[in-house]
DNA sequence: TAGATTGTTAATCGATTAACAATC
DNA sequence: TAGATTGTTAATCGATTAACAATC
């Protein structure tokens, strides 16, 4: 058993993926699940799968598989999301809003708080009910509310100034959409949506086989 | 040489942060790198960056390290955003509009032609331009227009109805931004971006040390 | 009980790192 | 040329898969 150590980002990608199958399966009324019947419907091993849960504990039972609505709800403790977690944005343009209107964001005990932004056109507006500040205020906010997670939706050229702020502010975790690397203090967590790394490995993807298959020149040295 | 081999997603992740990181360093106009320079300034070994590179050739050259400009170049190529990849949204949602305006997904070739939806609210109207039709017209669209990249930012429940079209009509890749996981035919391609996802993982992470460290009641056998 | 399926160890596979000869 | 740094092979490390005893 592998408790106490830490959990490698191979896994904590699959957990997630985990999390939301077994929330479809309970909502189809499934109550009982064989690893191998879990695997095929996702695509990985019923190897791996098992390897994956007994990270965190033996949730199953031999000759019967696992419980649906238990195995989900365990599940949902590892990733936290059984606890409320305080949340403000910074950056209340499209990303931002869409954060905001998220309906998993907010079906998962994920609480705004705030938007802040530096349009004036902006600022004193509400989204949802939840008021848009001025970035001016971050700081101070920040000292008098206890944020979990820092939304970063601003320009790539505002946001490490952002994390700083949030270091500051005792902030727990950054989720970053802005298009770079930031630097963080080791008690801060990060977690990037970098919309156009995405595409651009889409874009990879539909063009390898092609381009590979023929053994293009323009990969070869010059 | 690996090169005709299929690329790892290990190394497919990595590829778009390399290009990210070129282009900042041209713009500061950084002409030479090493891949040990690199390396630090990206938090990679050296050797894995090396590694990495030669899958698609030797762009570098020993005792001087890689032209900035030309590496930069080549890594577009490689990741096929030297070409015009023409696109389609269907989910005019808050989401469907965030990619619509993202700037990088404008600025490197990405030519979004048209955006789709139900809501009779927004079918007429433009988006920067673009034209919201009917998702009822989206099969007759797909057959007169060549579309490389579909993106899905409807409701989940709605996602792989749209995969049935675009599969008739022909779109060689799909960016799917619903929270479910797709099936589609072998020759078409899926980039997800799972928000939720990503939410969940970072709130794992968040919470990990200090649960595991202590070895939480939660986390073993009832 | 017999059959099924887990938890877990061992074997395999692949990815990362180290090392160094090639060479600019 | 001497120093630097690549390209590439070999060694290590870690993740996935296979196998099977434990057990429900």
């Amino acid at each position: 058993m592998n408790r106490n150590e830490k959990v490698s980002d191979a896994v904590v990608r699959r957990l997630p993926g985990y999390y939301r199958h077994l929330r479809e399966l309970e909502t189809e009324g499934v109550m009982r699940l064989s690893s191998s019947a879990l695997g095929q419907r996702m695509g990985l091993t019923a190897s791996q799968i098992r390897q994956d849960i007994n990270c965190f504990g033996e949730f199953g039972q031999q000759g019967y598989g696992y419980n649906v609505p238990m195995l989900k709800r365990r599940i949902g403790q590892i990733l936290g999301i059984d606890k409320a977690h305080h949340v403000v944005i910074v950056g209340a343009g499209n990303i931002g809003l869409a954060v905001a209107n998220y309906p998993t964001f907010q079906n998962e005990g994920f609480r705004l708080g705030a938007l802040f932004d530096v349009d004036p056109q902006k600022i004193g507006q509400t989204v949802n009910g939840v008021p848009v500040f001025s970035v001016a205020s971050l700081p101070e906010y920040l000292l008098s509310h206890r944020i979990d997670i820092l939304v970063i939706a601003t320009p790539a050229a505002q946001a490490q100034g952002i994390v700083e702020i949030a270091s500051a502010g005792r902030v727990r975790a950054i989720w970053n959409f802005a298009p770079i690397d930031l630097t963080v203090p080791d008690d801060m967590t990060v977690g990037n949506v970098h919309l156009s790394d995405s595409l651009m490995a889409l874009s990879f993807r539909m063009h390898e086989r092609s381009v590979l298959s023929q053994d293009n020149p323009q990969w070869v040295k010059e």
